[in-house]
DNA sequence: ATGGTCGGTTGCCGA
């Protein structure tokens, strides 16, 4: 049975609560990591969303941040801020341990790795993380120094996640644009924010640890965007950047079976200026 | 060379 997961900048929950609830209705996700809630936890929708099959793991923040898990499945073993950056209040990340239960027959092996013999989880597990990374304001601003740190800090932890062999997706809004055919300008924007150098890089030594963008593995031509400028039309014009990404383990990443960006949303009234993208994992039989 | 539009619990700030 495969799974989906996705996330989702849905820019306030509150404002924007029958919009999520109507794509949750339609695309049935089992995992969907939100960013930027814009709740207290005692202010988050709870009921609404449980009413539509979900538990909830929360990391709210008044008026600004705030990410959450909500999964179909069990959520164990829930961890909110980065470990490796201690000194940072912002609800930013949280993370979480899917127990794929029900999810029954792991593999060929009847508990046990085919070619290895290697012992099995009986109840197969997927960790996940909703992240937030800073904006980083103006190129050159102390903001932009903490968007930086964040993304180092990001991966120092997300090495300590790998050593754990686990299927594992870290996904949410990175703010951050891989490669030229990920923005609509790339002469114009090189070296703004999302579009920087050092940020790239600082994305791409994530995915030098192993880690996969499920989107651009399953499809390395296509031009595609997750976020636009409420300023300027940028929906109508399609200048958009894709900024959200869902990084894989390669447990995952070898089970992967289908990615996409969902612009539908995007273009209803009351949009978030994100749109949710999502990943298809072939899990069990 | 700067504005445009959202959301918050707001008379501005962050994105």
């Amino acid at each position: 049975m495969p799974i989906t997961v996705a996330t989702w900048n849905i820019n306030s929950i509150r404002a924007r609560l029958p919009e999520a609830c109507a794509w949750l209705r339609e695309a049935q996700p089992d995992i969907v990591l939100l960013q930027e809630t814009k709740a207290e936890d005692h202010n988050f929708p709870a009921m609404e969303i449980e009413d539509l099959g979900y538990n909830l793991a929360l990391h709210g923040q008044k008026t600004y941040n705030g990410v959450a898990i909500l999964s179909k499945h069990r959520i164990e073993d829930v961890t909110r801020g980065l470990p490796t950056l201690p000194e940072n209040t912002d609800a930013r990340y949280i993370e979480g341990l899917i127990s794929l239960k029900g999810i029954r027959d792991w593999g060929l092996g009847i508990g046990k790795d085919i070619l290895t013999s290697n012992p099995q989880p009986l109840i197969p597990t997927l960790r996940v993380a909703s992240i937030y990374v800073p904006n980083g304001g103006e190129v050159g601003s102390e903001k932009f120094g903490q968007k930086l740190r964040f993304l180092e800090a990001l991966r120092l932890h997300a090495e300590t996640l790998l050593l754990q062999d686990e299927m594992l997706a870290l996904g949410g809004d990175y703010n951050v644009a891989p490669a030229d055919m990920d923005v609509y300008a790339p002469a114009a924007l090189r070296g703004t924010t999302c579009f920087h150098p050092e940020e790239q890089k600082r994305l791409r030594a994530l995915e030098y640890l192993g880690l996969t963008d499920a989107f651009r593995a399953r499809y390395p031509d296509r031009q595609q965007f997750s976020w636009w400028d409420y300023r300027s039309s940028g929906w109508e014009h399609n200048k958009g950047m894709r900024i959200d990404h869902l990084l894989l383990s390669p447990q995952a990443a070898d089970a992967l079976e289908d990615a996409g960006i969902d612009d539908t949303p995007r273009g209803k009234p009351k949009a978030s200026d994100h749109a949710p993208v999502w990943c298809r994992l072939g899990v069990g039989c």
